[in-house]
DNA sequence: TGAGTCTATCATAGCGCTACGATCCAGGTT
DNA sequence: AACCTGGATCGTAGCGCTATGATAGACTCA
């Protein structure tokens, strides 16, 4: 038993085998009547072309290589999910690793990446090591990077700026008359977005001159019960706390709960405001306010810049910078 | 500006490419001085191995093709993730594919996959069109099926008994005294799995000989507002309803929320049970008794199955399926 | 000392496909 | 009748690497 090749094929249909390859890449450009016979050889072999050979005689395979920290993030999964569908759509593979916060990783997975000769390379985040930016600079191939926004992208980025979404925050609670705030995060010394959003939240909140602004973080994963043990630390620290901003939803839902627990009233007592808007913060009771960053649209943008940049108008100056903004979301938990 | 080829490397170390790719393959099989010679002018070149040339002159992939129906569903965000890291460790990349939890769209995926001569498939569950199984039969592959177990795998597979969950759910409830009994469940057309617990859950409640025992199914996605919705048909069917399991902890949690809006207290009037034992499931009020699954273990088991059938030992007789079990995980919410 | 046995290295022949330029052959033009 | 045109098809030369023996040299042992 031997593997079906274009070979065969060929001499099936009795044609070259040039002519089954441009037949299965422009059909167009081929009789139908050899084309009816073509595709009926490869029916009756059950021919699979060999996308291997395929990459390697055209110098460059259809696989897009995506590495995010974390497929487990819900973010992140989203993101994935829908630049997947826009890549399937125009016969691209996705590769995918996840660095797990690790520049070093990350550098790793980057190199053998590359090693399948992508049509295009997805980053999540500005900061890589400079390894990374070097490897990627060095094999001309497009390159997104995703989720952050700000000073000199590898080529393209799609995002939105972190800072902003702090400030976002800050600016809402004490629009509520919110003084005694804190910013819970998770696992900030690795996510150097969670960072700048609490940094962004504690420079906009000076401006308003609050009591207090602490930054309080968790070593761990963002997970819920994560929230719960930061509410209770922000609580040791700040006993007369009125406000939080968390650098997630499971954070904020975490804090919620443990608020239930407490039978701290929200939002009259504290007033809870996450990040993500994940599936169930429009339900949880109270519902949270939020800043849906939609990672969605991250996605569909960043597979946008991929096509164009390949089928040869690579987007041009501003063009290759997509700000996705966010939206604050206010529900009653604020 | 050219590509960095092993030809080039060879030259600068002064030894043929074959001594090169040697040294790639089995660094232990080069003498340490050549060895030495070829690791720097690898430095100073910045060669990248092409792992396209590679996968078709050793006409296999070091790619692992993975379909799952939808990565946002974090059940198997947690056993990509682990998989993932058990190949990765081992050489091996992830190519991902979501099939939507359609049949038709699994085959085209399998086709493509197929394409990269990957070194093996892993597919989500045991239902597959015939054409899927003709293709992946055909071309010799590995392959796993995971997270169900049953008759007749195509060649591995790794997962535990869905029915088996149900009838666990049913005895629970039951044993807590619950006779009016329903199942709440999402998509159950499309996602076997989940019907199949529905089904195992009714069978074994029939046992007991409850009052009543219903499934209801949300034609949309398993979300927590889902859960919510669900609760609500469901108490307008059965105004006496006193336990409910549910297909997902999402829906669990859905539930949950709608009874606390509504003022029926949880466990007292009714008992929730959930699926998954998802990241809050422990942390709201009241935690959610729940069944465990363990995606972690599934893919770390189906990367154990991949590596010792890659590796020339394939895993004969009973040892081509691992049943990875469930747990029951008992809390306040029954 | 010569045969035998390693170990380290190498030359060669593809893997299956695509890109490119060449070729063929109708049908039209002068 | 000679010439051109352009669409359809074909032949060939690699893409960069690995697998497979073959070879050279160092070492052992009778």
């Amino acid at each position: 038993m031997q593997r079906v090749t274009m070979m065969d094929v060929a001499k099936l249909a009795q044609v070259s085998p040039s002519t089954v390859s441009l037949y299965l890449r422009k059909p167009a450009a081929v009789s139908p009547a050899a084309g009816q016979e073509i595709a009926r050889a490869i029916a009756a072999l059950g021919y699979v072309p060999n996308l291997v050979a395929g990459g390697l005689a055209a110098a460059s395979s259809k696989v897009v290589s995506v590495i995010v920290p974390s497929i487990r993030n819900a973010f992140f999964a989203e993101t994935v999910s829908s630049l997947q569908s826009a890549l399937v759509a125009e016969g691209f593979q996705v590769l995918l690793g996840h660095s797990e916060y690790g520049e070093e990783q990350e550098e790793a997975l980057v190199r053998t990446a590359l090693s399948w000769a992508p049509a295009a390379v997805v980053l999540t985040g500005l900061s890589h090591s400079a390894g990374t930016r070097k490897l990627l600079q060095a094999s001309g191939v497009p390159v997104v990077e995703m989720w952050e926004l700000g000073a000199d992208p590898i080529d393209m980025a799609v995002g939105f700026s972190h800072p902003q979404v702090g400030a976002t925050a800050a600016r809402h609670l004490l629009s509520k008359g919110r003084r005694t705030l804190a910013f819970l995060g998770a696992r900030m010394q690795e996510d150097h977005r969670a960072a700048k959003r609490a940094s962004g939240f504690v420079e906009e909140a000076r401006q308003g001159e609050p009591r207090t602004c602490e930054i309080i973080n968790h070593p761990g994963a963002a997970t819920v019960e994560a929230g719960s043990l930061l509410l209770n630390r922000a609580l040791q620290q700040i006993p007369d706390l009125d406000g939080i901003a968390c650098s997630n939803d499971l954070i904020a839902l975490g804090a919620l709960f443990e608020c239930q627990r407490r039978g701290i009233a929200v939002p009259e007592s504290i007033a809870i405001l996450g990040f993500g808007d994940l599936d169930f913060s429009a339900s949880c009771i109270p519902s949270l306010t939020t800043i849906r960053p939609s990672g969605d649209l991250i996605g569909r943008e960043a597979a946008r810049l991929i096509l164009s940049s390949i089928h040869g108008e690579p987007p041009d100056g501003s063009a290759r910078i997509v700000d996705t903004g966010h939206v604050l979301v206010e529900r009653r938990s604020t």
